[in-house]
RNA sequence: GGCUGGAUGGCAGAGUGGUCAUGCAGCGGACUGCAACUCCGCGGACGCCGGUUCGAUUCCGACUCCAGCCUCCA
């Protein structure tokens, strides 16, 4: 059984799916006018490493994650650019894919795009506006009646009268209320716009996940997940419009991922303070990336710094080390190892307890320590250790790499040479010329790399 | 002002009513021609004040402080 915290009742729950080992899973995605920050990394880190741990213990998940490709600020920054939306959302998207897919995080079953469903959400619209949830405004708007869905704002907590409405929302004369929110934008002159009953425009953003949960999944999901920023309006208006026609949970399940803070604020498009994913992984290997973006629990603020990803690198570099030089490939049984010492089962608890990396790590970090210990006495028990600390670490999406490949990275000179000057120095320690030896060590010190003495030979790796 | 969640050793970060988290960093030792890895050992922590209890970092209450949200945002 695996225990998840519900942000709707605000209480670890036990997960329990509406069908038999089959979850519906939906997770918001992104806006693309721009290219993805580490923010939304953690966010999809985190729900690959959820949906991942979900396939492992069997379940089959459909995991669905919805692209927002029309909206204001696309329509801005495409006319800044000079170019059609459609051509910056196409660029953006691909960028997407690219970085989501360095980072390990696994494709979507099915990645709706808004502008494959304005038919879906002008329907929804419709029955919202007969249901009279809704209203058209005499310039071709059509808005939400908030006051009218009597449970509003029960994902958040927020109580309508306690909202500090006015002082940030614009005021608008067509609006019935303030609190009122846009399902259809009538179009101005030169905007992307498609026809509709209430004349031309383009959807709102929060009625696109109604439509695409529904068109996708279904009236209820199991899960419906996304970013801490999601959470109001954007859910609560989710569930306002979705539950005011199917009078139905749009989702058993609401889970948040916490925030990602730089320089105690948080990283966000709107406050200009991100780090694009390009970027960061332009500075570390991916694999980096992912660890630190797992090392806190998934429901936790944490902070980016280069000091906590230098440290993620650190101890990266211990699980990798302690993998090194040991065949993992044999196929014993595992059972006896796992009755003395229960990794396996340490590593599931955690996970299965609202899926708690920081704690699963630390069975990761159990195994190097008795990894190392067992390989100077019982190579073949420290390889069958080896091999679970594998498993254990492929469920969280790492240790993919070759041990010695990951240590050498990607360092632009030549091996060839690098082995020719290990084989110089060999030679001279055979020798006893030290004094030679610490030479050959010092020159490729210099081009960042550190040779290793073992006792079957001498390796290499980038110092970093 | 309202809502939501926090406060743990130098840093990061789990957890528990009474014996170990774990990682990084530091210190001492082993190994080593040098260096690194590795191993062994060490130190230090539970915001503040009350209460419950034989015993609380862990449960309850007050307080202080912090963050996110209440506008588009993962």
């Amino acid at each position: 059984m695996i225990f998840i915290y519900n942000t709707l009742t605000r209480q670890k729950e036990p997960f329990i799916p509406l069908e038999p080992n089959k979850i519906k899973m939906y997770v918001c995605g992104v806006t693309v006018y721009d290219e993805c920050h580490l923010g939304h990394a953690r966010c999809e880190v985190s729900f690959d490493m959820i949906r991942r741990y979900f396939m492992q213990a069997g379940y089959h998940v459909t995991f669905v994650r919805n692209i927002t490709d029309i909206d204001d600020k696309i329509i801005q920054r495409a006319q800044f650019n000079n170019e059609s939306y459609s051509d910056l959302t196409a660029r953006m998207i691909s960028a997407m894919h690219a970085h989501y897919a360095a980072l390990g995080v696994l494709p979507p079953d099915i990645e709706p795009k808004a502008t494959d469903f304005v038919e879906s959400m002008q329907q929804l619209i419709q029955r919202l506006i007969e249901a009279s949830y809704a209203y058209v405004t005499t310039s071709g708007d059509v808005y939400y009646r908030v006051r009218r869905f009597k449970s509003y704002g029960c994902l958040s907590g927020k109580v309508i009268d306690e909202l500090e409405v006015g002082s940030r929302v614009a005021f608008n004369h067509e609006k019935e209320d303030p609190l009122d929110f846009v399902l259809w934008k009538a179009a101005k002159p030169g905007e992307p716009a498609w026809p509709s009953v209430w004349g031309n425009g383009r959807p709102g953003w929060h009625i696109e996940c109604s439509a695409m949960c529904q068109a996708t999944l279904g009236d209820t999901l199991d899960i419906h997940g996304g970013g801490p920023d999601l959470k109001f309006p954007h859910h609560d208006n989710e569930i306002a419009q979705s539950e005011a026609l199917t009078k139905k949970p749009l989702a058993n399940m609401w889970m948040h991922v916490g925030a990602l803070r730089v320089n105690q604020d948080k990283m966000s498009k709107s406050l200009g303070n991100f780090l694009t994913i390009k970027a960061a992984l332009a500075e570390y290997p991916a694999e980096v990336l992912r660890y630190f973006l797992l090392s806190s629990h998934y429901r936790s603020e944490m902070q980016y710094t280069t000091d906590r990803l230098k440290e993620a690198s650190n101890s990266l570099k211990r699980l990798y080390s302690a993998i090194q030089n040991i065949p993992c490939d044999q196929d014993k049984s595992q059972d006896s190892i796992d009755e003395l010492c229960p990794y396996e089962s340490v590593f599931h608890q955690a996970m299965r307890d609202d899926f708690n990396t920081p704690k699963a790590f630390a069975v990761l970090f159990d195994l190097a320590r008795d990894i190392n210990k067992l390989k100077k006495i019982d190579l073949q028990s420290a390889s069958l250790l080896a091999k679970k600390l594998l498993k254990l670490s492929h469920l969280l999406g790492f240790l993919y790499h070759h041990p010695e490949k990951y240590a050498q990275g990607d360092t632009g000179i030549d091996s060839e040479w690098i082995e020719s000057m290990i084989e110089k120095r060999k030679k001279a320690k055979q020798q006893r010329d030290f004094k030679t030896a610490d030479h050959i060590r010092q020159v490729l010190m210099k081009k960042g790399i550190e040779l290793l003495d073992h006792r079957d030979g001498t390796r290499w790796q980038m110092m970093k």
